[in-house]
DNA sequence: ATCGTAATCCGAAGCGCTTTGGATGTAAAC
DNA sequence: GTTTACATCCAAAGCGCTTCGGATTACGAT
């Protein structure tokens, strides 16, 4: 038998008023009923109703996350991890984590019935783009939100990001250092706001070595296996290619890696190589693909959680921001360029 | 300014009593001011409370699911997939998706504080051993839940699994049909409900074929890379190695891809490969490992779903079972066995 | 005219919690 | 002795919905 806060009160010949205030840390109540009355709950094992107390305060002790339906999990976001992070923190809170998934297009629908049905009290924002709709939808209804990845907006909002443009100057700077010259970047579309950070980090790397970035070497593809694989294509089909590639996503790096291994590329000869993030599988192994890493998945999904606690506590949003560090792992993959041609063949035998 | 159920009767003329049995589809209600009550509802935009709604009925209008904390996603249980089809298939029913995930070790305490909580309607139970002491729990308080994999237990309750053991067979068969005599396979620890299954499969196809399995060349590998990657290093120490594997999981099985890697192998030379779901990185392209392969993650949150909502609606629990068919796909790596050893070298100098 | 029946509709009582606006008692201040 | 100020506690009014147990009306049957 469910034992409810009538029963508990009646049980301790208190008023439901004063056990509910005691529960809930109010200071009118004296220390000593407090205890009597915690030690009362636990001991019948008293659990308030969610349903009730939400109803009573109009909270939802809920937050939601739109998962793009079909999105592969691989590498990607993580979701996993994140999920498993965001949990953790915000079950300290006693908030729920609400997952809808829907079609891109219908995303807005999706984020209207979740709002009006007021069954969330914040939302979470996943894989933003430049110019995210969805972010201007929740602006304008004012709705509590962070979102994991930054926009081109004026106003402010609370947002957790890695520093996309630091990583790819880093990677492309790493590769500048290995002494090449001719450097490809395969990049995803770059209203999706990571593919145009990790690009102006490689650009800018670029000029700062002085160099002209080549706009036959930047590729842009799209965000699957295939486009890399492809990209991966054109770049060796060309007269003279690069001698070193950055692939600012691992979603496509699978399928740069696999197009170089179809043409007998090695790890460790001929075209270095940095993923983004890396190759999922081989993470934990030794790695033979160098990959710009980012902290684990759990640890952004707590940096979340704390963002949209501080949104629903109503901190100022101009401060809501996190930024995470990204570092390049080595790999086997990003030795120097192949010594200059130089008609070795009949040098040698001459 | 959110309307209520009282403003929209106010407007309407009618009784709150009238309006909300008219919009749940009681038969009480005339078919003409039903109309004009949604017609009404619609137009000012009216959303039931949610939380008022479950307060009243005692339902929370919500399963959950536990998510094994630090649990991969790659490949694993495709948990992104399956999430998707999952929420694609309750919000049809308006109901949502709660998620949590929890360390293993306090996973009953995280199971207790739903139940008791009543936050969730039912559970989804991931991942299931043998012998699980979470779906004894759940049993034991009468709990609805529907179970991803299956277990040993008495009673019956509603799950959905893969044909593990037929799936097992299968690799097995294909490997024996090309040939093989000497085949190795590397499982997850037994009491993990999919490896048992699929060890058995293995075993039967070989018994079937009229050889006794070599308990040399049956490795249990912990569920993760390194537990592949050892495994094979053991198969290959050895004086007479395999001439065929099976790995049991494709977590392992990349660790084990690896470790092949390492020693030179190519696809289509030496040791034949086939890992069960395939190698997460290669799927959507060429597949160079054979692999035994699953409906998608999608179908299979689907039909999680309508177990779950059976369930709800009291269906008998000894129909509630779904099993899918895997099936085997064929990659590079199945070839026949390498010709007999016959000293060559002597001979063919002699 | 009277009754039974079916079709519609509604009043009011919850569901279990929070919170407002006091009530009560006690000790310090005047 | 009266006033003031705390420190504790509580009655009752919601929060927005569902649902039980009638009320009302219309109408063919008796």
């Amino acid at each position: 038998m469910k034992v409810n806060l009538k029963m508990l009160s009646e049980s301790l010949g208190l008023s439901q008023t004063t056990v509910s205030r005691a529960l809930n840390g109010y200071s009118d109540v004296s220390e000593t009923t407090r205890q009597r009355v915690i030690e009362a709950a636990s001991q019948l094992g008293y659990q308030p109703n969610p349903q009730a107390r939400q109803l009573a305060t109009g909270r939802a002790d809920a937050i939601g996350i739109v998962y793009p339906f079909g999105a592969s999990d691989i590498g990607d976001m993580r979701f996993g991890e994140v999920v498993s992070g965001l949990t953790e923190r915000l079950a300290e809170h006693r908030i729920d984590l609400l997952i809808h998934s829907s079609r891109p297009d219908v995303e807005l629908d999706t984020y209207r019935r979740l709002i009006d049905g007021r069954r969330v009290d914040a939302l979470i924002v996943a894989r933003t783009r430049l110019d995210d709709p969805r972010i201007r939808f929740l602006q304008e209804r004012n709705f509590p939100f962070v979102a994991y990845g930054r926009t081109e907006t004026a106003l402010p909002y609370a947002w957790f990001d890695f520093d996309n443009e630091a990583g790819g100057r880093m990677a492309a700077r790493r590769l500048l250092d290995l002494g090449h010259r001719r450097i490809a970047l395969i990049h995803a579309p770059l209203e999706l706001t990571f593919a145009a950070q990790r690009y102006k980090g490689f650009i800018t790397a670029l000029r700062e070595a002085g160099l002209e970035p080549d706009p036959e070497l930047v590729i842009e593809a799209p965000l699957n296996r295939i486009g890399g694989y492809q990209a991966v294509g054109r770049l060796l089909a060309m007269k003279k290619p690069p001698t070193a590639l950055l692939v600012d996503n691992n979603v496509a790096g699978v399928g740069a890696l696999r197009a170089l291994g179809d043409k007998g590329w090695k790890p460790g000869s001929g075209m270095s190589l940095i993923v983004y993030d890396g190759i999922p599988s081989e993470i934990p192994l030794t790695c033979t693909v160098t990959a710009v890493l980012q902290p684990t998945g759990e640890s952004t999904g707590r940096a979340l959680a704390d963002l949209v606690l501080d949104v629903l506590a109503g901190k100022p949003l101009a401060d809501l921001h996190r930024l995470g560090q990204p570092c390049v792992g080595a790999g086997e993959t990003d030795g120097p360029p192949p010594a200059p041609t130089r008609r070795p063949r009949a040098k040698a035998l001459g």
